[in-house]
DNA sequence: ACGAACATACACCGATCGGTTTATTCGATC
DNA sequence: GATCGAATAAACCGATCGGTGTATGTTCGT
């Protein structure tokens, strides 16, 4: 046998892999060769190499997640946890194949916000604005939406610099996010303080 | 004639469009028809399509400034100019044929960070990011290098927000850099004072 | 009226694009 | 051991990729 994991579990990985290393024009048959499947199997696997696209940026979604947010029984404050995402983030892109939030690049690549794949995207992007939404509820922040999509954009944003490769001024995002965390109320003590 | 603008302008306005709209992966064909000017032409005036990126992203750049920074006869404050650029970020995300910041766009396509146009792009991010140091310069404002990265990369945030496509919350990039304004001292009032 | 310079359209190059088809091989079932 | 389904490699499709070569104007200065 060629792996454990089954044709489409192979495709799905590779895809998610070379989609983003090398983006979305990446060809089929360089994909396939990576993913060691025939072009046969895959086109019975899937419909279209759009939705390859689709179904692997769903499938990274998952991953992607746990590698940025902070597990559920991480007993942290809210802002502690939240600032624990622009840590990571920070972390992945000083890397040199950091290319950026995944599910920004592929929707950059595709225009379309009509495509699969962005739709994907924009999942996934409100996925992360719900965590942060949650967390400064949790902490009784007064606005969480309008605070949410805040730290959100400031996590792209941050990624846009590390994408753009500007002269790496580490912990600029964390630093951003404390801020606005501190301008909005959100304190260690404030999870306390609301419990007692 | 074909038009008043030469070959070279002709191409190179084409390009700015068509990579823009559709992204660097349109072919040399399409955009020379675009452009109106025979491949021949275009091989002549330019090396390779990579100059053609580089170059393209390179005349855009002092237009697309021009459409988002406020006169230098712009008397306002140092705030107000500031928070202008975000404004006009806004109005602009709203279109749909926004496609986030260009230079930002190509960068994330072409992955290399040491293309041509990733340097060009690289070279004009830094150049908003100066105008935002100059201007927290004038309002005194305590660490203004720290500061200015950090609301190029809430304008970086807001204009991938923008891309994909998430529910329009207008308003809240200029909002967000009013907050940080405010937080680091920044006030209108600030320039009087001490011009004072 | 002439030749030099240039820009054009267009064929061409090998490679690759997304996608389909064919022929072969392999492993499981009876 | 015969049979069938599934997976494979590879040819194939028309189109397009970045880039070049050629042959036909068109516009000049002289």
């Amino acid at each position: 046998m060629k792996s454990q994991a089954t044709s489409r579990e192979r495709l799905l990985e590779a895809a998610s892999e070379l989609f983003y290393r090398d983006g979305v024009s990446i060809g089929v048959d360089a994909l396939c060769k990576a993913a060691g499947v025939s072009k046969k199997s895959m086109y019975q696997l899937f419909r279209s190499k759009d939705e390859v696209i689709a179904e692997s940026l769903a499938a990274r979604g998952p991953y992607y997640n746990a590698l940025l947010l902070p597990s559920p029984d991480d007993e942290r404050s809210p802002r502690a946890r939240i600032l624990s995402v622009f840590e990571r983030e920070d972390e992945r892109a000083a890397d040199d194949d950091f290319f950026g939030c995944p599910f920004v690049s592929t929707a950059t690549e595709l225009k379309n916000p009509e495509h699969p794949g962005s739709v994907v995207a924009r999942h996934f992007k409100q996925a992360l604005t719900d965590f942060f939404r949650a967390e400064l509820v949790r902490a009784g922040a007064e606005d969480p939406d309008t605070l949410a999509v805040q730290l959100t954009m400031i996590f792209d944003g941050a990624s846009a610099r590390a994408v753009v490769r500007a002269q790496p001024l580490r912990g600029v995002g964390v630093q951003l996010a404390a801020t606005v965390l501190e301008a909005a109320g959100v304190r260690d003590e404030e999870l306390a303080a609301h419990a007692n």
